[in-house]
DNA sequence: AAGTATGGATAGTGGGACTCTCCACTATCT
DNA sequence: AGATAGTGGAGAGTCCCACTATCCATACTT
């Protein structure tokens, strides 16, 4: 990490400022650095935005803030926010996600950025011809599921309440990144198993 | 979709040119509307840059390329690419990925994008203090395993090669976006039913 | 004939993540 | 003590990327 690009994000209110000693000399510690991981995994592997991660931050900083409230923020401010696209298919999706969530009885509120994003890749499917591939939807929501209760049982270890968030920011972002590569890799095998020819 | 904005996603690549009825009259049909919202679906929501959809177009429109070649090249081109980040602890968690691949029987290379991906995603997490994260990573490839087949299943309905092809391209980038925000909101619901306070 | 649109190509725009440069001053080396 | 290097702070500049604007000669439209 360059002095720059760690000065820029003091600016940006991704990292706290050392403490001064004299009117140039600040000190940094553990604490710093630990933040500073933080920001460059959230920032290299989940491909946040400067503007996303600082609420993040700003957040996790909130001593104020129910560990539950919390992980709404995160998980609000994690959703990677896909290009403006306010297409006109929009409407039946966000239906079809209410009765999703309603069917799954998930405790969720269909007006959350989750939800909303959700609806905005449903209504992509949909114009661009692919809106069969909602059939796989049950499979999916049922993996999102087992995934949701392996990442809650990992939080559940972290008891003190700094590692807690950190763990929940983390694996949240960097969960999507595993996931992702992981069923990059299954279908590859299942390609394979499916498609492979000799040799 | 402004005129400028076609003519762009032409010069770049992305669309093919319509087909010249004059000097400066060209025609064009319901294929390029159907390409452009592929190229529209990979770019908004899958988030894929336009010299990556450019890269999977080439290999869409090879008909020499073996579909599990060409699925290959898709899951390849389509790795979200995390920041440069070479890392130290790399090594290790590319052993760890080798690991996972054989103990799950998987027929995939260990050096290919998706799993290189997976390694400096472990890596990050290793780097930034969770490497006990990877406690889940069981959890994680079940899931996988679940959508990989999911989603193969979902191909195989698709016969013809130009729909097939494009119904893998659609379904490996905003299925990630798909499960992602089912993850996100089944997160939500474990979280209120593990912290979630009375109201 | 007037007005508008088109394909093609080059240059410019706006946003995002840094990176450079300046400044006055402090730490450290010798 | 003097030379050199580094610091915090802040504005400007750079680079990349997905567009967007402008030009031009020509072709549809009315």
């Amino acid at each position: 990490m360059s002095v720059p690009t760690i000065k820029f994000y003091v600016r940006e209110g991704l990292l706290p400022a050392g403490e001064l000693t004299s009117p140039n000399q600040a000190s940094y510690g553990e604490a710093h650095v630990q933040r500073l991981r933080l920001v460059r995994a959230l920032l290299d592997v989940g491909g946040l935005s400067v503007a996303s991660i600082r609420e993040v931050i700003v957040a996790v900083d909130d001593p104020e803030r129910s560990v539950h409230k919390l992980l709404g923020t995160v998980a609000g401010g994690l959703v990677p926010s896909y290009g403006r696209e306010p297409g006109d298919g929009i409407e039946e999706a966000r239906k079809q996600v209410a009765a999703l969530i309603t069917s799954r009885g998930w405790r969720a509120n269909p007006g959350s950025p989750a939800a909303e994003a959700l609806a905005v890749a449903l209504a992509a499917l949909e114009e661009a011809g692919h809106g069969a591939f909602t059939e796989v939807l049950g499979a999916y929501a049922d993996a999102a599921e087992a995934v949701a209760r392996a990442d809650l049982g990992y939080v559940a270890h972290n008891v003190a309440r700094e590692q807690l968030v950190e763990s929940v920011v983390v694996g949240t972002v960097v969960g999507d990144a595993i996931f992702s590569a992981l069923r990059r890799l299954a279908q590859t095998d299942a390609s394979d198993r499916m498609f492979g020819e000799a040799t």
